[in-house]
DNA sequence: GGGGGAAGGACCA
DNA sequence: TTCCTGGTCCTTCCCCC
């Protein structure tokens, strides 16, 4: 009908209410504020879109539902009975997992920090995103992850106070502090949110005199109170005087009793669900904030627990079995951590909405997920999860990334991007990783999100090594579009790949290193005739230096070159080995190097060389892009002539030896993009003239070519260049061969 | 088939 | 006028053993 496709349109916007405090909103109301806030904008656009790519994900998942036979799916049942009986021996209910949660955790520190906010609806963020909102502000369909301004359209009173992180950390540190008298192996998930394995605390708690289970209430007003530890410490607690209840609807705690002292003071019992109320207490005595818990026997049921009696509240799964069917039967798919918007909308198209239609179903969801998936979706149903806590492994990544307001201008974006690598580096610097893939990610004002990666053969870590990558993996995309500009709206840059996750590695041979002779002792240590801080042009370098450097008035190539291996070279004598003719040239001056690699190339690249184990590269440039090459000696003309390349824009073919090769256009440039760059080119390789003007495409097919012809000749060393360099961008298959410019 | 890189996404706080 | 940031893991595609 009109109206469901109506609704259907209308959903990616629609209120998220899976959050505590959102009960009993005025949904349609809310729904159609939001709508007139978003309809048109390019945000919404592209809600749509991904929309429209999720339903579309749906129908294929139904077409191949609907070619299921009973045959597949009695196969997939018995597979799923005996996973099923495997896991439920291996199912462990001797551990008491807690998951603890501040309650509205920044809303709740700005609010203590200023009273005045505390029966006001509020919000921490700005107008173009809230971080969390308090109860108040949820009671209007305010919430988290949500922009401000629309946030104010639902609620034209609303505060926006913004975030404070140095304060929030350091109230994470002082509950944290309280966390690892219960579990010292706590796991923090967030600066709000833990989770604890309190089987060992619980175990010499039942041994524990009641002292140790009492703790002070404080309730003066003179700004400091004195806090009994349960270890018999004294700490000292600000406190400002205000009442540590932020929620009206806080659960009573049990009786107060009146210590010696007279002082109101309550004692803890020794079960799980005492000393989680104990750590409660401690963290609000402490904080003046609430905390909401769940315990359970694993991770998974432990935090849905914790939201079931928020705020300022906690829920005990039982350790048996029966309570954890039966705790898991209704309980909507949604609820459970890893389940999201999408995921949720696959299954219900299945009829899935709860837990136990999960398992009901799960020899279908074999045959129409992933094992890793249907493999999640079993535990769930099963009410099956971590017991025990992981204490952090090692960082897969780090990365920096900014939005801004629509970005056009080069060199903007360039000095922008040298600014997160710089942002990036210190922050590696202060975990002293470094990493070999560095990946660009850029944002375009439709929201439209691309990431592009390059691997290196080595780690790195330093502002010049991390913007010699993401420089030109912002070359080529500006490339891509040109003569369009960029429009962005965000940029990112990441490394992965860490080198200390794989350290055992051997070391792989860049160029550089390959460039000398074989070593009799790698590790003696005279540093290499200065090829690593000379330019381009007169160094092998990574390539001729790209636009980006001349746009941003960058001194060139002293990154590219430099930095691609920053750890290389490890040798120290006074020869290089040509890597054509595999002969020691008896000079560290890479001018005559160069000439005697040039004489040795010529050869290769016409056929009449047998050599092996080279690795070619290539660039070829159309004289237009690059302004006022000064490369146009005659050598290089001749060279030209030599690989018969013919194009009337004049390019010019350089030919030189590999470096790491750089990173290659990923989409095929729009057609229209051709017409303004003269007239059509000739392959130096097959010789056949080449319907395209446009270099991004000429330069591929190139490569395809000098992979067939080239590496053929080459014969199996082709494959020990691929092992040693650096993967080829993913649009372009094969080693990824790139001319680089020898000159005088 | 499996491993690994690249690209894109889902999901989380 | 304004729709974040920083992380992990998964999936899909591809190439290369």
């Amino acid at each position: 009908t009109e109206e469901a496709k109506a609704k259907n349109i209308l959903l990616p916007m629609a209120l998220n209410d899976n959050k505590a405090g959102m009960e009993g909103l005025n949904r349609d109301k809310i729904n159609k504020i939001i709508m007139e806030s978003s309809k048109g904008s390019r945000f919404y656009e592209n809600e749509l879109k991904k929309e429209q790519q999720v339903n579309q994900r749906i129908e294929r998942m139904m077409l191949q539902k609907a070619h299921i036979t009973e045959q597949q799916l009695s196969k997939a049942q018995a597979q799923v009975e005996k996973m099923t009986s495997d896991l439920e021996r291996g199912r462990d209910l001797s551990r008491v997992i807690v998951h603890v949660d501040m309650d509205a955790f920044y809303a709740a520190v700005e609010t203590r920090d200023c009273p005045d906010l505390m029966d006001k609806p509020m919000a921490v963020g700005s107008m173009s995103m809230l971080s969390t909102s308090n109860y108040h502000a949820r009671k209007f369909g305010v919430r988290a992850a949500m922009p401000g301004f629309i946030a104010k359209k639902l609620c034209p009173n609303l505060v926006i106070v913004p975030t404070n992180f140095d304060k929030y950390r350091a109230v994470s540190a002082e509950v944290r502090e309280v966390f690892a008298d219960y579990d010292p192996h706590f796991l923090p998930m967030s600066l709000d949110e833990a989770y604890l394995d309190i089987s060992d605390h619980l175990e010499q708690r039942r041994g524990w005199p009641e002292a140790l289970r009492t703790h002070r209430l404080h309730t003066n007003n003179t700004g400091t109170a004195r806090v009994e530890d349960h270890g018999g410490l004294q700490e000292t607690v600000e406190v400002e005087g205000l009442s540590p209840v932020l929620f009206e609807n806080s659960p009573s705690s049990s009786p107060c009793l009146q210590d010696a002292a007279g002082g109101e003071v309550e004692v803890f019992g020794t079960c799980a669900e005492e000393a989680v109320r104990e750590m409660r207490f401690r963290i609000e005595q402490k904080t003046s904030l609430t905390a909401s818990a769940g315990i359970a026997p694993n991770m998974m049921l432990a935090k849905v627990c914790s939201d079931k009696n928020k705020p300022n509240g906690q829920y005990r799964l039982p350790s048996n079995r029966q309570a954890v069917i039966d705790f898991i039967q209704d309980l909507p798919v949604r609820k459970i951590s890893g389940i999201g918007k999408v995921t949720e909308k696959m299954l219900g198209a299945l009829g899935i909405t709860s837990c136990s239609h999960l398992g009901q179903e799960m020899a279908l969801l074999a045959l129409l997920f992933s094992e890793t998936s249907w493999h999640h979706f079993l535990h769930i149903s099963m009410g099956l999860g971590s017991t025990h806590i992981e204490r952090d492994g090692e960082r897969k990544s780090m990365s920096t990334e900014r939005t801004f307001g629509e970005m056009g201008a080069l060199e903007e974006q360039f000095s922008l991007c040298k600014e997160l690598c710089q942002d990036l580096a210190q922050d590696l610097q202060k975990e002293a990783l470094k990493g070999k893939t560095v990946t660009l990610k850029l944002k375009n004002v439709n929201f439209e999100v691309k990431t592009r990666a390059w691997t290196l053969p080595c780690a790195v870590a330093t502002t010049e090594e991390l913007f010699a990558v993401a420089k030109d993996l912002l070359k080529t995309e500006i490339d891509n579009v040109s003569p369009q500009p960029l429009r962005l709206r965000l940029m990112g840059v990441r490394v992965s790949s860490f080198a200390s996750a794989d350290d055992k590695k051997p070391l792989q041979k860049s160029i550089v290193g390959f460039l000398h002779k074989k070593q009799t002792d790698s590790r003696t240590q005279t540093h290499t005739p200065k090829n690593t801080n000379t330019s381009a042009e007169t160094d092998i370098s990574m390539s001729a230096l790209t636009a980006s450097d001349k746009m941003t008035h960058e001194p060139s190539a002293h990154a590219s070159t430099s930095s691609y291996c920053s750890t290389e070279p490890e040798s120290g004598t006074d020869s290089l080995t040509c890597p054509v003719c595999f002969r020691e040239v008896n000079t560290t001056e890479l001018t005559v190097f160069n000439r005697h690699i040039d004489q040795c190339l010529s050869g290769v690249t016409m056929g009449q060389n047998n050599h092996t184990d080279t690795e070619l590269e290539r660039e070829i440039t159309g004289g237009k892009r690059e302004e006022g090459p000064k490369e146009k000696g005659s050598k290089l003309l001749s060279r030209a002539n030599t690989l018969k390349v013919s194009s009337q824009s004049d390019p010019h073919v350089r030919v030189c030896l590999l470096s790491p090769g750089g990173p290659r256009p990923m989409t095929t440039p729009k057609p229209e993009s051709r017409d303004h760059r003269g007239p059509a080119l000739t392959c130096p390789v097959c010789q056949e003239t080449q319907d395209t003007n446009d270099l991004t495409l000429f330069n591929r097919h190139v490569d395809l070519c000098l992979n067939q012809e080239v590496l053929h000749e080459l014969g199996g060393l082709a494959s020990v260049d691929r092992t040693t360099h650096t993967a080829p961008p993913a649009a372009h298959k094969g080693p990824c061969f790139r001319y680089v410019l020898f000159t005088e």
